[in-house]
RNA sequence: GGCGACAUAGCCAAGCGGUAAGGCAGAGGUCUGCAAAACCUUUAUCCCCGGUUCGAUUCCGGGUGUCGCCUCCA
């Protein structure tokens, strides 16, 4: 079965076909790390990971880079206004990244190159651009000549001439077309630098990704990811440069972007000052909510951020960890033969799984594969519902199959892995003493009738924000 | 101004030629001393106007509206 990308290329859904049958190579353009990562920033990370993670499952052998652009003119202004070094604001966000990103399960990747331990690499590349004549120097500047490109323009679906005649008023009149642009800049007093031919300087902002996707992936690779606002003029650029100093072409085979979170229905951004940091955030909703609530959405449509989608995520999130609750019930339960009942509903519970990979096989659709994933916990919660009314046995190799299908959908969306939550009960011992004692009571006053008391005690508790609830096994007890 | 995308129930969101997945919220019901939880049932002809087609939410054209890119940005 075929996988399906749009491709922004193309713009249109294009059958995958791997450079290297069986294997998959990614690169993603990761984060300038001079501030805490916004929730913005979480979306394609949360995304390529989901997509990572399905390729696995599909037998794929993933290659996957990410880079951080460590030098960069908001990394050194924020060096200065804290009168610290440069490396330190990289070494702490950098830092803050992973923190976050771990967090929000989003796995580590094979490689992250930063800007500043290629910079050979970096200059070998302008070099090859200079030699095959799409370069030019100018006062220690290296300047990429967009003309002498042909296919300018390719991805984003610009048009040179356009493009010139809205070009802005401050043109510098050392470049010979206003849209050309800096692969090398030369040295400015109190700025990183480094030696090269032209002088003492540091890479343009786009030439890195050219040069470090390149060095792990080859000069043509599978995937190249980032948020839709990369289009133009970072990624048109990269080809510019990656197809100009090899010669190859294409650079990538297929460019996927994502869609933007947006706050109030406009994009939110660090130069809008309208951002949420994922520390924000979580310190009010957990991180699988947010991760949840980002894959929720198809990647490419625009996601708009609020408490109260974030409160919805958090509701259906619910919805799926009770169906785990139960599963784990069931294979408490020993298990019995199969019936023609639950022999239906294994062929039910292998279609669903399929419709599940099917959706993910189409652009990676998460919105409509979470939605099979509800069906399935309906089935996992009717079925449970029935054993417990009926007293029978259930079908032992139904609810493995429940278990596995179930945990497989997990792994590739990246929610509810692992072993049910266990309640940390080493340190809250003398709370869940306390409480154990307080639900014996009521117990003993519901016994007796004594409904008032039994009431009493737990809307005391309710105020207290505790929540009572009366299951078939006992009450139970959680905070809100 | 140029380029691109989107408009589906109260809200969020899939589908994209054969009469609309899923989630949240709401309503009714089962269960319960009551409540909660859980489960069941239930709520749409898809922005407007044309066209193509036996048939369009789905394709084409024209509107209207929203958003993004063209400057750092995921």
């Amino acid at each position: 079965m075929a996988i399906k990308v749009y491709n922004t290329m193309t713009r249109r859904k294009e059958e995958f076909v791997p450079m290297n049958p069986g294997k998959a190579s990614i690169y993603v353009c990761g984060v300038t790390p001079y501030n805490h990562p916004h929730i913005g920033n979480a979306r394609p990370f949360v995304t390529w990971d989901v997509i990572h993670r399905f390729l696995e499952h599909e037998g794929y052998d993933v290659t996957h880079v990410q880079n951080f652009t460590d030098v960069d003119d908001k990394i050194i202004n924020t060096a200065n206004e804290e009168g610290v070094q440069w490396s330190d604001i990289c070494g702490r966000y950098i830092e803050s990244y992973f923190e976050v990103m771990d967090k929000l399960n989003v796995r580590r990747v094979q490689v992250y190159p930063r800007v500043s331990r290629h910079i050979p690499d970096i200059i070998n590349t302008v070099q090859a651009l200079i030699d095959n004549g799409y370069a030019y120097v100018v006062d220690g500047d290296v300047y990429y000549s967009v003309e002498k490109f042909k296919r300018y323009g390719c991805l984003s679906g610009r048009d040179l001439n356009d493009m010139m005649a809205g070009a802005r008023v401050d043109v510098d009149d050392r470049k010979q077309n206003p849209m050309d642009f800096a692969l090398w800049k030369a040295a400015k007093p109190g700025e990183p630098a480094w030696d090269s031919p032209w002088g003492k300087g540091r890479p343009g902002w786009h030439i890195e990704c050219s040069t470090m996707s390149m060095k792990y992936l080859g000069s043509s690779f599978d995937f190249h990811g980032g948020g839709s606002d990369l289009i133009f003029p970072h990624h048109e650029n990269e080809i510019a440069q990656s197809e100009g100093a090899t010669g190859v072409h294409p650079f990538v085979r297929y460019w996927l972007h994502n869609g933007f979170i947006t706050v109030n229905e406009e994009k939110m951004s660090k130069s809008l000052g309208n951002f949420f940091t994922v520390k924000d955030i979580l310190a009010h909703f957990a991180p699988e909510t947010l991760r949840f609530f980002i894959v929720s959405t198809h990647y490419r449509s625009p996601l708009d951020f609020s408490d109260a989608r974030l409160k919805e995520a958090d509701a259906s999130l619910q919805r799926l960890r009770t169906a785990k609750e139960n599963l784990a019930g069931l294979r408490r339960i020993i298990g019995g033969g199969p019936t023609e009942e639950s022999l239906e509903l294994r062929k039910k519970i292998e279609q669903l799984r399929e419709e599940f990979m099917e959706a993910m096989r189409d652009d990676f659709n998460t919105a409509l594969a979470i939605s099979h994933m509800f069906a399935l916990a309906k089935e996992i919660n009717v079925y449970k519902a029935r054993v417990d009314s009926e007293g029978i046995a259930p079908d032992g190799k139904l609810v493995d199959m429940m278990s596995k299908v179930f945990a497989e959908f997990c792994s590739i969306i990246g929610v509810l892995e692992g072993e049910a939550d266990a309640p940390a009960v080493g340190e809250a011992g003398m709370e869940a003493e306390l409480m154990q004692l307080l639900l014996d009571m009521r117990q003993e006053a519901r016994k007796a009738k004594n409904f008032a008391q039994a009431d009493a005690i737990r809307n005391k508790l309710g105020e207290m924000g505790i929540v009572i609830e009366d299951t078939p096994q006992g009450a139970r007890w959680k905070k809100q």
